[in-house]
DNA sequence: CTGTTAGCGCGTTCAG
DNA sequence: CTGAACGCGCTAACAG
């Protein structure tokens, strides 16, 4: 690897002149030309090591991701890549799933490769762990989770008011016997969700009855007990707070050989490819990923260049319902 | 950020000996209390770039993904992720979106970056934009493609034999009209698959009717249209090349209100969440991702430590065929 | 075993 | 506008 030095002597000029044309700065044409020889010649490449010990930056940021199994992960990925990637960025990449102790660590470890900023995917604000970030050198943004540190941005989603909404057409259309498999309420994500569900039968002046309530661990698993649990309850619909819950809810829909937009009524939080393969389509709330992956990024770059002076704040990002025939009319309920 | 001459002064020995203790070389018992206590105090942490700027070493790896929207994607990374973690290494990701121009140009940024080696994900071959693999002065490992450079490592699956299990299956439950919906032959694994098809055609003694191979183009809706020819075609069975073509394969299914198992066969490559949520589950071939990505990371960091001079080698691991109920006996043939 | 010191490649002073 | 020299933090080679 060609050194500035060696670029230098080629040229005929100092290495301060080459440091100096490869920063931008302007010089005597004869030498800005001999340069440009010289760096061609020798293929020039400068040294992410030295550029690094002088300017502590390393163009790349670093992104933990509570887990990766599901579609929003990659498509939020894949997003965040092409934004950074058109800024010279790159992306460390780490999974701590959802494991607080494993977070800290991360969080340690990309502080220690010198990241120039951070994205976090779904952390708690109860965590313990996270206080490394109340006084953390580098911005960092949340994403899906709200984090209340002074300099950290956070990017969420209306999940409250877009569940409401799905469960406020449930009843509209004549549902009484609605069930919903909800997530551990010690989760933001599933607080949020569950409170929307209260919400609509609130503003329409019914009553959810706790038995029509499952609460499910997030597994697939337990979405499939789940709804083993709210068809015995005799629901007429049904709504799933989360991916995977949904999946294991769709298997033992099948599994009865019911079908979905005729027997029962059926949505979801998050979309998924197969939510199109079904018919009826499956109604879903979908995230809007690349927004989220969009903002963060530009948040992120522009706390990067303000050297993380810009106060924190909160933005949310309105979902996307896609009303499919997975919902119908309560069938057992005329006009 | 205090610096190993800091601790140095604090602690009263010479720089050298900082450096020594921290690399794991003995010394006087007094010295390395006095060292630990300084570290401790000053809250000493090495400087990545200054290490790097001597070792010439990240500790960090290229990823190069082809893409990023399937659950072979999202499971190999978070493996790799894992593999690479316990051993102190670090993911740069980049999806390059089967775009042999972008691969070219991630390879030299991550080199620019100074990863310590590459793995890249399905690549292939034919590309003119890979060259600069021939003299590449870091490891590099292929998955999912062979790729045939003196020093490159290939991990690859066993496309064709087990495709060729599938559809061997199908013929002996008497299935005479199968219907394929194959990728473009452009592709190596496309190539494969499609050998493997011929293969159980050829042992069994049969003949595959060109009108029941539909070539698809990787994308969902092309799995939608071949579907929806290969039904003209009136075919018992069908196998589908690639996930997303499957995808658009099953919504035709399901929109003609067709039921797998019953009206018809059904067998795709590649496993995904919802193979699993039908019922009956669908009949897939599971790629071994943990085994490919265990691998991968293994040989990369065996390259790295041998300073690059293994020879290149192709290893192939076996596919898993998960025999489901979605392929049944043509029901139209009796005894 | 320990201390001293010369670079690693670059940016940024200075003095010219 | 240019060139020389220093220092970023660390390792390794050498001398003690």
């Amino acid at each position: 690897m060609a050194t500035i030095q060696e670029v230098a002597k080629y040229a005929g000029v100092s290495v301060g002149s080459v440091s100096r044309y490869l920063n931008g700065h302007k010089l005597r044409p004869d030498n800005t030309k001999k340069i440009e020889e010289a760096i061609h010649a020798l293929d020039y490449k400068e040294n992410f090591f030295a550029k690094g010990l002088k300017s502590n930056e390393t163009h790349s940021i670093g992104l933990l991701m509570n887990n990766m199994q599901s579609n929003f992960s990659a498509s939020l990925v894949a997003r965040i890549d092409d934004v950074l990637e058109k800024e010279g960025y790159t992306i460390l990449l780490s999974n701590y799933r959802d494991d607080p102790n494993r977070i800290e660590q991360k969080i340690a470890f990309f502080k220690s490769r010198a990241v120039d900023g951070l994205i976090i995917v779904g952390a708690e604000q109860s965590w313990p762990q996270l206080e490394c970030l109340k006084n953390c050198d580098i911005p960092v943004i949340s994403i899906i989770t709200p984090l209340d540190y002074s300099q950290t941005d956070s990017i969420i989603v209306d999940n409250r008011a877009s569940t409401e909404k799905v469960i406020s057409r449930m009843l509209s259309l004549s549902h009484e016997r609605i069930g919903v498999i909800v997530a551990p309420q010690t989760d933001y994500v599933a607080r949020e969700r569950f409170l929307g569900i209260l919400d609509a039968f609130e503003t329409q002046n019914k009553l959810l009855s706790e038995s029509n309530i499952y609460y499910g661990d997030y597994s697939k698993d337990s979405g499939k007990r789940g709804m083993a649990y709210l068809l015995s309850q005799e629901v007429s619909a049904v709504f799933v707070c989360n991916y995977n819950m949904s999946l294991g809810a769709l298997q033992t829909i099948h599994e009865k050989q019911l079908v979905i937009g005729k027997d029962i009524s059926f949505a979801s939080y998050d979309y998924f490819d197969a939510s199109d393969i079904f018919y009826p389509k499956l109604t879903v709330i979908k995230q809007p990923i690349k927004e989220i992956g969009t903002l963060a990024v530009e948040r992120l770059l522009e706390k990067i260049r303000n050297k993380n002076q810009l106060q924190g704040q909160i933005f949310t990002l309105k979902n996307d319902v896609l009303w499919r025939d997975s919902i119908i009319k309560n069938p057992t309920k005329s006009e």
